[in-house]
DNA sequence: TTAAGTAAATCAATCGTTTGATTTATTTGC
DNA sequence: GCAAATAAATCAAACGATTGATTTACTTAA
């Protein structure tokens, strides 16, 4: 942050702030590869090429340090939530914008994919962040696009059904992340290639688009009777 | 090594299969809940109401026990592929026996649930036994999914968009365990309830359908010229 | 007896963390 | 301008705790 002169020539001493960012750097990267009970600290501090106890200094402890990184690292982290809530948005731009979210960070490189690794490991082995994250990131996404859906099927309150659908088409992005290396396994040929990712994206607003088309006609089907089931 | 290979015939003693069982039990639910490292063997002795050197005594290490865990735990493990792979089902009741094994381990109860956490975590945090897991079980069921609807689709040979098909169509399966917790808390009406889950199988089987059906309309549209990537 | 099984004690290794001292950069007093 | 003083950053070393694994002694059923 801190706009720093250019040192003449290579310091003996660090900057401070380049440890922070190296701790920072090397600590997601591990975190996100081996999780964080198995990376250690004095692991993280000879990757980084610091000092042990850099780690309490800047960040208190190592609790610490998984805290800062996964909230400091992530890129733009809600803001793109105005891609596919804005009500001016057609249903198709809405899910563009929406899967852009979750297939962006594939494209962009190690950084944002170690970013999304963490999230992921976030989500079957919460360590207390989690719930933070989805009161801060995910629940407003899921109620943008509850809202979206809300607003073409002209309803005024969202019910299981919609919630629900909401959910698959989240489901289909996430699993972008989640099965990513076991479609690499599976599949390889479908991650290769960065025409692959445009094809992801245009397969998963069709499919989104067709779960819609198809929640629209079941609830035109099950016809006056608003409740869930035809009842008996 | 040690010669501590299965015995052919029951132990002489009782007690020893029962302290084993309960120590795979426990150690299902321990390491499913908090994971393999974040569980300690004493942990795992102590609600088992065992010793701590039985699980070497049993298993060899505690990676041993984890293996044990891991395969010998789960209800049914791969013969659920007859439930959608005959040639005779149709797509729907296909993608109905898919679902549904998704589906049965979350309302089997508390011991499957754990089971399918195990796994899921596997693939976000490898411990080795998940490239295992793949080829013997998600492997085969992917295959017979792209046989499906390479079938519905009529084709003889699959390319990507049936791969990335199948991928869309298990992910809204996967999702139902990876994203459980979350959903609990973004909405918690959709897991009350045993009627929940027929509504959650009813909407993929739909979902499934509506994706499969625009992938063929898709396939139609792009007509002769085969898109992308056309095969010598 | 014989051997499987259990219990308690103990092993070496590693963990996260803390300490006190050292080195460098900046500020202060004159 | 210049040395003293303060702050920031880094370092090696060791801390206590906990880990998985092992050893030893004891118990129990065949």
């Amino acid at each position: 942050m801190n706009a720093k002169t250019i040192e003449p020539h290579r310091p003996v001493r660090q900057d401070g702030e380049q440890s922070r960012e190296r701790l920072l750097r090397v600590g997601l990267a591990l975190f996100a590869q081996k999780g964080f009970e198995k990376t250690s600290t004095r692991e993280i501090a000879e990757a980084a090429h610091t000092n042990i106890a850099a780690i309490s200094y800047y960040f208190g402890d190592k609790a610490g340090l998984y805290r800062a990184v996964f909230f400091e690292s992530q890129g733009s982290p809600t803001d793109d939530i105005s891609r596919y809530a804005d009500p001016g948005l057609s249903l198709e731009q809405a899910l563009k914008g929406l899967y852009a979210s979750f297939l962006e960070p594939l494209r962009q490189g190690e950084l944002a994919r170690q970013c999304m690794k963490l999230h992921a490991r976030e989500m079957v082995e919460p360590t207390g962040l989690w719930e933070e994250e989805i009161s801060t990131s995910i629940r407003p996404m899921h109620d943008a696009l509850v809202g979206v859906l809300c607003r073409h099927f002209q309803l005024h309150k969202a019910d299981d059904d919609v919630h629900r659908l909401a959910v698959c088409i989240a489901g289909l992005g996430v699993h972008m992340h989640v099965g990513r290396d076991v479609i690499d396994v599976i599949a390889p040929t479908l991650h290769t290639g960065t025409r692959a990712l445009d094809s992801w994206s245009d397969r998963l607003v069709m499919y989104a688009l067709a779960m819609v088309q198809a929640e629209g006609q079941r609830r035109q089907t099950a016809g006056r009777p608003t409740a869930k089931a035809p009842g008996p």
